[in-house]
RNA sequence: GGCGGCGUAGCCGAGUGGCUCAGGCAGAGGUCUGCAAAACCUUGUACGCGGGUUCGAUUCCCGCCGCCUCCGCCA
């Protein structure tokens, strides 16, 4: 049983899915106009885990995420540089996938693009003027009408009355909609610009319709779990419910949101130009790192992902990386050895309460450290239960163990290596440290155990 | 201005009305080692400030201070 803080109801709830042991997840997904940075991939490992999490408890999990690849800032990027929509949102859907694999991000079951739900986003907008939800503005497109539906606030806890208090200070009021928190459903088309056919004339689609079109296509009415930032939450899924209520469908279930990134006192963002490009952290810390980090803190906490949690993260699973190593060499296989079921058991009620990746992050270090004490004493069974549980539950999270088997087989290392044995069996220790720092200077780490000195980078 | 969140030991960051302890990184001492490395053990009078409730508060309540998200785009 997994509980989550719902945003609707601000409060821990219970997740009933909506199919017994089947789980639904809609996650919004990028604008796909310039390179993703840090705190995308902290989404993307946040939402990699739930789902990992979920399916790793024996629920079957269908994940849509999807690209926005109309809108103004791809329309912009393109006109600046002087080619077209498309090329711009097929440039960066490719950095994005091209940093997701790297990151060990799974893609979705379905990754809806808005270009291809056109037909579906029409449809919805036709039922919304249908019920008198949304209405058309000659010349300009069709809008939400916020008035007309009741709830509009619910999600993000915003009263009308403020909304429209602040709004019109912000939005040009110029154009005829009934009301500045009105949003358009459909823009009509400028020159130049993409566009289709639509009941309304040549436009194309608001950015908050094709999540609420594509989700429920996907998905269907009442899927379980919606998902994304937190600066999502108003307006953009604000108004996806109310276009998918207002139509007349049940919307997602249970509303999660993940904390941003800061950059000192600053929220990463690719308008702030603060960011640091996800390839270029996974170029100086390596996907696990990234992933550990970002799984030390709550994901719905704002968090720091600098330099500095990236290099403790690197150290805490090198870690991890020598029980794997060290329990290799020593000949202990956990493949096929029992779980610790005290472990699990915490790390699992760690995870169902909210996700609580700190936590269990925690119950891996503590098995990691029985582990190697296990080993250290020469409790051979036990050494491989307790490494297995390390390895079942980081693996649960995305995270997999480098025991170093295969990193051997240089032969040039390994005769220097044997030439080093041969100097400490005779004493020459003056030599075997010799070898030992040139090594280390093309930095191999060798290590003396019972069993012989291994090496590792 | 409005809604919300946060302030925990050197740093990051969980959590809880009292029970021995989150965890990670860094540091100190020790064991092991020829010396290292790795590992293990030991080690830190932490909870923004001021009141209140309570036998007892870091945890609940009130006030204050500081920081931040959202209210235009953004994961």
């Amino acid at each position: 049983m997994i509980r989550v803080h719902d945003t609707l109801s601000r409060e821990k709830v219970e997740v009933i899915p909506r199919e017994p042991g089947k789980l639904s997840i809609y996650v919004c997904g990028p604008t796909v106009y310039e390179v993703p940075h840090v705190g995308h991939g902290r989404a993307a490992v946040v939402f990699d885990v739930i789902r990992r999490y979920v399916e790793w408890s024996g629920v079957d999990v269908t994940f849509v995420s999807n690209v926005t690849d109309v809108e103004d800032k791809i329309i912009a990027r393109a006109a600046k540089e002087g080619t077209s929509e498309s090329e711009v949102a097929q440039r960066y859907e490719a950095a994005y996938w091209d940093v997701m694999d790297r990151l060990d991000v799974g893609r979705p079951d379905h990754l809806p693009r808005a270009t291809e739900y056109i037909e579906p986003m029409i449809e919805l907008i036709g039922d919304l003027v249908r019920e008198g939800h949304a209405y058309v503005v000659e010349g300009q497109g069709v809008y939400f009408d916020v008035e007309s539906y009741d709830p509009y606030g619910e999600l993000s806890h915003r009263k009308l009355a403020d909304l429209l208090g602040t709004a019109g200070g912000r939005v040009e009021v110029d154009e005829r909609k009934r009301s500045p928190v009105d949003f358009a459903l459909w823009k009509a088309a400028k020159e130049g610009e993409p566009a289709w056919d639509s009941p309304w004339g040549k436009g194309r689609p608001g950015w908050h319709i094709e999540c609420s079109a594509m989700s429920l296509r996907l998905l269907g009415d009442g899927f379980d779990l919606h998902g994304g930032g937190d600066d999502l939450v108003f307006p953009h899924h604000e108004n996806e419910r109310a276009q998918a209520e207002g139509a007349g469908h049940a919307f997602a279930r249970y509303w999660i949101h993940n904390g941003m990134v800061m950059v000192g006192s600053e929220k990463m963002a690719k308008s702030l130009g603060n960011f640091t490009t996800l390839a270029d952290a996974l170029d100086a810390h390596g996907p696990r790192a990234i992933r550990l980090a970002v799984l030390q803190t709550h994901y719905r906490k704002q968090m720091e992902l600098g330099e500095k949690e990236l290099t403790d993260a690197a150290s805490a699973i090198r870690g991890l990386d020598n029980l794997a190593r060290r329990a290799r060499v020593a000949g202990i296989d956990p493949s096929g050895a029992q779980l610790d079921d005290a472990a699990v058991g915490s790390f699992r009620a760690h995870m169902d309460d909210d996700f609580g990746t700190p936590g269990a992050a925690a119950v891996i270090f503590d098995t990691a450290r029985w582990a190697n004490a296990a080993i250290d004493r020469d409790d051979r069974g036990e050494a491989a239960t307790l490494l297995a549980t390390v390895i079942e539950l980081a693996g649960a999270l995305g995270l997999e163990l480098a025991d170093g088997d295969g990193e051997e087989g240089d032969e040039e290392i390994d005769a220097l290596v044997a030439q080093r044995e041969e100097a400490r069996a005779r004493g020459d220790y003056a030599e075997a440290d010799r070898i030992r720092d040139q090594l280390a200077q093309r930095g191999i780490t060798l290590e003396d155990t019972p069993t012989g000195t291994i090496w590792h980078r």
